[in-house]
RNA sequence: GGCGACAUAGCCAAGUGGUAAGGCACAGGUCUGCAAAACCUUGAUUCCCCGGUUCAAAUCCGGGUGUCGCCUCCA
């Protein structure tokens, strides 16, 4: 497949180093709230491509990192007068609720800064030695000018960059450039390990690169994350990493684009955000997916209640499929006929179609047009009924390609209690002798328990909503 | 000031040189006891504007306009 690359800014063909195996970085969340829709956007974008490589035969390694040493969670912390060790735990572990929600995958090893803290502090004394870093009062800084392909990534040109600034210089520091590696314990923080220079705690960037060395290597094929990493945070990562090891780091950089409120970033500072937890109250996370698929993932995404509304009435369809499908199925009977079978064969244009918007830079928007194409086939194959077989192996089909995306995972319930059971009885009996008050009203009572019933020619579909 | 992205029907959104996918919403029809679901039909003489290249451009080039973002914690 062709993903587009930061770093050369051109689609290129995705091979990895090993051919056995995609060694794939993506930065997590900095635990110290629940995430929000812009947390999201990354989580489910990149489990996307992983699910894709992998339905492509390929093997992944897929490192997430959390980030539990933070500035933001040691505030947090004493805002709660709660340990900051214990915010970090709160929000990992809501963060795997919240996800599990979206159909994302968890990554192969989610590692934790605390966790790491060793291999940070060999991280930081090997820049120390080589001459890249330097210690001032206990606090460690990365020289960046030192390391001349500063700035390729993101296309930054150094003197600009300080002409731009608009942030204060810490007059500890040699050169504006420069940021910290590690951070000396200040009076009363709780979070701190010893080190070569005395007490103190990893600053931002450092971590990632300790991870991805740690859990993938010097080199790694693919790391990723959102478009406002890519200056400084992943600039720094590529200072600090090559910096270190004189390898390349990472050959392919991915950046997914961000998610605006009402045509505003949305931004903690902004405070206006959603939550994941939030949306979820309304819709189901397969709709908040859907929406972070609907559109490419480098280009930004607007992100509104009526959006919302829209990704689930388009979902529904989807849905709906599914449900007629396993209804046909259920209920059906006999062979493949000629013509089912000529059909199903047809569909296989399909499936062509999705890898080829796959295969180019994961064009997921292309893809789910594919499966709508696929879906409206199906409906019109099926519309005089089918047999079981088909219905079975046109469900197949629909479930491969939804699969990849993370869509139509729910299970549907099976099964009604013996009292509703009995209602649908009766209103069957109802419409038997024509009694047709009494059936909508028994329709109408179960609607209002949840339960949606559909007269079809294979008998009552029941639905739950 | 530097760097970058985006602009396609009411809304969302693919398409990046060969004559505009798909979804939502709306309307009409078929089916249904009525519904629901599904299917059919209808919608951009046209892709922000102005030039240029070409037999041919939404797609390439030049110039505008507008919106958003990064350069500061942020996905």
């Amino acid at each position: 497949m062709k993903v587009y690359n930061t770093l050369t800014r051109k689609k290129e063909e995705f091979i990895p180093l090993n051919p056995d195996e995609y060694r794939i970085y993506v930065c997590g969340p900095t635990v110290y709230n629940y995430i929000h829709i812009g947390n999201a956007r990354p989580f489910v974008v990149f489990d996307t491509l992983r699910k894709y490589l992998e339905y492509r035969g390929n093997r992944v390694r897929f490192i997430q990192n959390f980030t539990d040493v933070d500035d933001k969670i040691i505030n947090r912390a004493r805002e709660e007068g709660v340990s900051p060790f214990d915010i970090g735990q709160t929000y990992i572990d809501a963060y795997f609720e919240d996800v599990r929600a979206l159909n994302v995958e968890p990554a192969t090893v989610h590692p934790r800064v605390t966790e790491t803290i060793p291999e940070i502090i060999d991280f930081v004394s090997g820049l120390v030695d080589n001459g890249l870093a330097y210690e001032v009062n206990g606090d460690v800084y990365y020289s960046a000018r030192k390391f001349t392909d500063y700035g390729k990534l993101s296309k930054q040109n150094i003197e600009e960059l300080e002409a731009g600034s608009r942030v204060g210089v810490d007059e500890r520091k040699h050169d504006p450039l420069d940021f910290v590696l590690w951070k000396a314990q200040k009076e009363g923080e709780e979070m701190a390990w010893d080190s070569p220079w005395g007490p103190g705690r990893p600053g931002w960037h450092i971590e990632c690169s300790a991870m991805a060395k740690k859990y993938l290597g010097e080199t790694i094929d693919l790391h990723a994350g959102g478009q406002d990493l890519q200056f400084p945070h992943h600039e720094n990562e590529i200072a600090q990493s090559e910096g270190y090891t004189g390898k390349p780091f990472a050959r392919y950089w991915m950046h997914n684009g961000y998610i605006t409120v009402d045509d505003e970033k949305m931004s903690k500072s902004l405070g206006n955000f959603f939550t994941v937890r939030d949306i979820l109250k309304e819709y189901e996370g397969e709709v908040l997916r859907y929406f972070l698929l609907s559109g490419h993932y480098r280009g930004p995404i607007n992100f509104s209640r009526d959006l919302m509304e829209q990704s689930k009435n388009s979902l529904e369809r989807m849905q709906n499929a599914k449900a007629n499908l396993l209804h046909l199925a259920a209920t059906g009977t006999g062979e493949l006929t000629e013509s089912e079978q000529c059909a199903l064969e047809g569909y296989a244009k399909y499936r062509q179609k999705f890898i080829d918007a796959m295969d180019d830079d994961l064009n997921t928007a292309d893809a789910i047009s594919a499966v709508f194409e696929l879906i409206r086939d199906i409906n019109t194959d099926a519309k005089q009924g089918a047999s079981r077989a088909f219905a079975e192996q046109a469900w197949q089909m629909l479930d491969e390609l939804t699969a990849v995306l993370g869509l139509l995972r729910t299970e549907a319930e099976n099964g009604v209690d013996q009292d509703i059971q009995a209602l649908i009885d009766e209103r069957q009996q109802a419409r038997a002798r024509k009694d047709f008050a009494r059936a909508d009203a028994i329709r109408d009572e179960l609607a209002a328990r949840g339960i949606t019933l559909k007269d079809t020619p294979q008998g009552v579909q029941i639905l739950r909503n």
